[in-house]
RNA sequence: GCGAAAGUGGCGGAAUUGGCAGACGCGCUGGUCUUAGGAGCCAGUGGCCCAAAGCCGUGUGGGUUCGAGUCCCACCUUUCGCACCA
């Protein structure tokens, strides 16, 4: 008997499928209903190991089979290339970033060919080449136009030593992770993209994502983070002025019993102005701008008093004004008015100062905040009025006062896109001293990245170093001009890349939008959690530009999100200095682990696949001793794809001993063929198995899908001569197609089959077929199961409930027992109810 | 602290609307074939006494119901997200 051996099969299916060009769709023609499934496209970073595997198994799984259901299906890949770890490489290692991010695509789809997966690769972008980020750039002009790209101030972590900008992960416990010299914060001129001003869009799109988990939505709902309230303007008579203070919670002015700045607020100087402390406050003030918003939280709240008072425009009382650390300058104007009564920060900051608290809400003990049930006391205009009432009557008169207005304020900050680094595509912005900021026009677009530069890790960025590409004229002016240095996020690349699929190879525009507008928005978009706010976000904000510029017809991107569930592993590390340990110095006695090179007792700790926890499972080892189609079925069977799940070497076993039997009917059935009878289990159980499969791949049901297979596997292993078990067996071929895709083509061929089971169509389950013609009925007394009876299809209740009485144990319970209540449940189970 | 999700055999996990808890697989036990088995095949496998019968059993405690893993209330544990945003 011929044996399985998936070393030779595999090959074998993947040159098929290339060779046929399979995976290509004519977007422009396509053949039959359109299904955009996108896996997010990784960064490459060379080796993928079996829990990145999840991701796209998952991706190629559904694509295969929506393609047997008659879709169009279009499923394609590329590479977010640019980013900080290959230039580390190249000041670490001297190897040019676009060099060893070459490789690494070239090993990744080494990797992504052997598990089988089919892309269209005739669409494959890499955001790194010209082709690519020259649309990026042509994109940021076009956002630059709009108003929507600026430059600002923002603070960035500088390395003295380095004479360079560090990313926040190269910065450990504020030194540099390179030379370890302490971290300094300098403000610096640089991009952003204003997607505050799609803040409301933002938030109220979320509403339309029906199919996207509600915890992304919730996260993305926390960032944006929006606020209603108002303004309100509060004299401050020593000044001369008015200060201006944002409130969610207008209805509690009257409870305002001081007003709290934040230190870096501008008009602390005037404050300040006469304050015998002033020296003492300055010196706090300093050292609290020096802090992070964290640090300044494990600090504990802190102020000091001004010296001056404001006036609170509906008590006309004098209020004390306080500088404060839990103020932050960043949201709203950077100043507030404390209402202690009925907020916790303000309640705990006046306990701590002594400062005088009001009951303005009648409901609970104070501090008392809630907005359902409280009711508005001491507060003249607005008494006896709850929340909802009260706020519009308030946001009205301080309107009507002139003193300040309605206002819906957001967290979300803009997007500061200036990255002080190589490897990314220039802003294609040029400075002329003449004309100031001036665009690199259309036509000299793409801005080159020059691949000539040296990769120190000192003075910066190397673009700086480079005259070359520093030096230009003015497209204004003709006079000399000096390029930007700075690249962009690369955020940026992965915002519109989704549309670029469909017009990968056209140099003429950023894509066609007659035909995004036919194949957006992606169906089905299969990602990591990770990305569930920034890349997510900036997808749906730049969309919702590319809709504005009439680029495209739709404002959301992604009709579905699908986010899968990490693979972990145990790893070990020493239970005293928690340093992680390669596998193979580990021994593993009952309960004691130890180190095999030192004898110093171990750890076992299950997580994330990482290099630095030794824990990771190289596919190359597992496909060369199983096969990809075992991996690809351990890896969807192990657990719902949402879900963690934590890898096992054992687990893997079995999935292909089921592969090994499924080979093994198929080599049976195409020697001997079938002698014996029909069996009508066999039916049953095929239409059976395609009704549960179809339903369960639709709801990403993998793992259970599998188990439906095994059992049908199982019956077929039965009664493999059964004359019906070679149609069952080519129904299983199908549905296991997509899970198994090598073993299944090799097989459907041995049995004669033309063509790819691929491009078969997926089996349709007869439901007057799956219809088994004994249905077995439980019996309960008293809601405790006592026997089972089996009835005729289709089961009568008299029929069910006289067979019910007549078993033999259940006879023994209900004997000379008053019989109060007999329920039935159709085809199910039968409960007779008896008096005790 | 706030919000969300989840707790089921030795393990991964099944169980549309409340209706036979533990499908499927791993592991384990026994058998079989074998020079050999970390291969294959067959059988068994929630706990309590070997079996039958029975009793117990889905984080804990209550409740609703003929009937609860599933619904309601309270609590415990774990994971994730947010965390001074006025």
């Amino acid at each position: 008997m011929t044996q399985y051996h998936p070393e030779e099969i595999e090959p074998k299916w993947q040159k098929a499928w290339a060779d046929a060009e399979v995976s290509r769709v004519d977007v422009a023609n396509p053949d039959g209903e359109k299904y955009y499934m996108l896996n997010m496209f990784p960064y490459p970073s060379g080796d993928l190991h079996v829990g990145h595997g999840r991701n796209y198994i998952l991706g190629d799984a559904l694509y295969r089979f929506f393609r047997m259901q008659g879709r169009a299906a279009l499923n394609p890949m590329g590479w977010d290339a640019f980013g900080l770890p290959a230039e580390n490489a190249a000041i670490k290692k001297g190897i040019h970033p676009r060099e060893g991010t070459l490789r690494n695509i070239e090993n990744m789809k080494r990797q992504f060919g052997r598990w089988g997966i089919l892309y269209d690769w005739s669409k494959e972008i890499a955001s790194c080449n010209e082709s690519y980020y020259k649309w990026n750039q042509w994109l940021f002009i076009r956002l630059f136009e709009r108003g929507l790209a600026y430059r600002g101030k923002a603070p960035v972590n500088w390395c003295p030593n380095d004479q360079t900008v560090l990313a926040n992960e190269q910065v450990i416990d504020g030194r540099c992770e390179r030379c370890n010299a302490l971290v300094e914060q300098r403000e610096l001129a640089q991009w952003f993209l204003k997607i505050t001003d799609y803040a409301d869009r933002l938030d109220a799109g979320l509403d339309t994502l029906e199919h996207w988990p509600e915890k992304v939505k919730v996260m993305q709902r926390n960032w944006i983070g929006r606020s209603v309230g108002c303004d309100v303007e509060f004299q401050v008579p020593s000044l001369g002025k008015s200060i201006r203070i944002f409130t969610t919670r207008p209805d509690t002015i009257y409870g305002a019993t001081f007003m709290v700045l934040a230190p870096e607020h501008p008009d602390v100087a005037a404050l300040l102005a006469g304050n015998p402390a002033r020296a003492e406050i300055e010196t706090w003030i300093e050292s609290v701008r020096n802090q992070t918003n964290l640090e300044r939280q494990e600090a504990g709240k802190a102020g000091f008093f001004t010296g001056k008072t404001a006036i609170n425009p509906f008590t006309n009382e004098e209020i004390p004004i306080w500088l404060g650390n839990f103020v932050l300058m960043q949201y709203g104007t950077g100043a507030i008015m404390a209402v202690p009564g009925h907020d916790e920060r303000d309640f705990e900051f006046a306990t701590q100062y002594k400062l005088p608290i009001v009951r303005v809400v009648e409901g609970g003990e104070l501090p008392y905040s809630d907005k359902e049930n409280g009711v508005c006391v001491h507060s003249p205009l607005i008494n006896g009025l709850k929340y909802a009432q009260a706020l519009p009557k308030m946001i009205e008169e301080v309107e009507r006062r002139g003193i300040g207005k309605g206002m819906v304020r957001y967290r979300l900050r803009d997007w500061l896109i200036s990255r002080q680094r190589y490897w990314g595509t220039p802003i294609p912005m040029v400075y002329c001293d003449r004309c100031g900021i001036v665009p690199v026009p259309d036509d000299q677009l793409p801005v080159r990245l020059p691949l000539d530069v040296q990769f120190t890790g000192k003075r910066g960025n190397p673009l700086e170093h480079d005259a070359g590409f520093m030096n230009t004229v003015c497209a204004k002016c003709g006079g000399a001009a000096r390029r930007e240095t700075d690249t962009m996020d690369t955020f940026v690349d992965s915002s519109w890349y989704y549309a670029r699929y469909i017009s990968a190879r056209d140099d003429e525009k950023i894509f066609d939008t007659s035909l995004v507008n036919r194949w957006l928005p992606v169906d089905q978009y299969i990602g990591g959690i990770e990305h569930a706010i920034l890349h997510l976000l900036y997808a749906r904000f730049i969309c919702r530009t590319l809709f504005d510029m009439g680029l495209v017809n739709f404002e959301e991107p992604f009709t579905r999100l699908f986010n899968q569930g990490v693979i972990t592993k145990e790893g070990y590390k020493q239970a005293d200095t928690g340093a992680w340990v390669t596998l193979d110095d580990v021994t593993i006695d009952g309960d004691v682990i130890t180190q095999t090179s030192t004898g110093k007792r171990l750890v076992a700790e299950v997580g994330k696949m990482s290099k630095s926890r030794f824990n990771v499972v190289p596919p190359d080892e597992l496909i060369a001793r199983y096969g990809a189609d075992t991996e690809r079925v351990y890896t969807l069977f192990i657990a719902p794809p949402e879900k963690e799940a934590a890898w096992s070497d054992e687990g893997v076993v079995g999935a292909y001993r089921f592969l090994g039997r499924v080979w093994n009917l198929g080599v049976q059935a195409a020697a001997s063929g079938q002698q014996a009878d029909a069996d009508p289990r066999i039916t049953r159980k095929m239409h059976q198995t395609i009704h549960a499969v179809t339903q369960r791949m639709e709801r990403f049901e993998f793992n259970t899908a599998i188990s439906a297979l095994m059992e049908l596997s199982n019956t077929l292993g039965e009664n493999p001569a059964a004359a019906n078990a070679r149609e069952a067996y080519l129904a299983l071929l199908q549905m296991l197609h997509p899970f198994a895709p090598h073993i299944t083509e090799e097989l459907w061929q041995m049995l004669g089959q033309q063509g790819f089971v691929l491009t078969s169509k997926w089996p349709v389950a007869d439901p007057a077929l799956m219809q088994e013609d004994v249905v077995t009925i439980a019996v309960q007394v008293n809601g405790k199961l006592r026997g089972q009876v089996e009835v005729k299809h289709p089961p009568q209740k008299e029929e069910a409930i006289a067979a019910a009485k007549s078993n033999d144990n259940v006879a023994k319970w209900i004997d000379g027992k008053e019989i109060v209540k007999e329920v039935y449940v159709p085809g199910k189970l039968v409960n007779i109810v008896v008096r005790q």
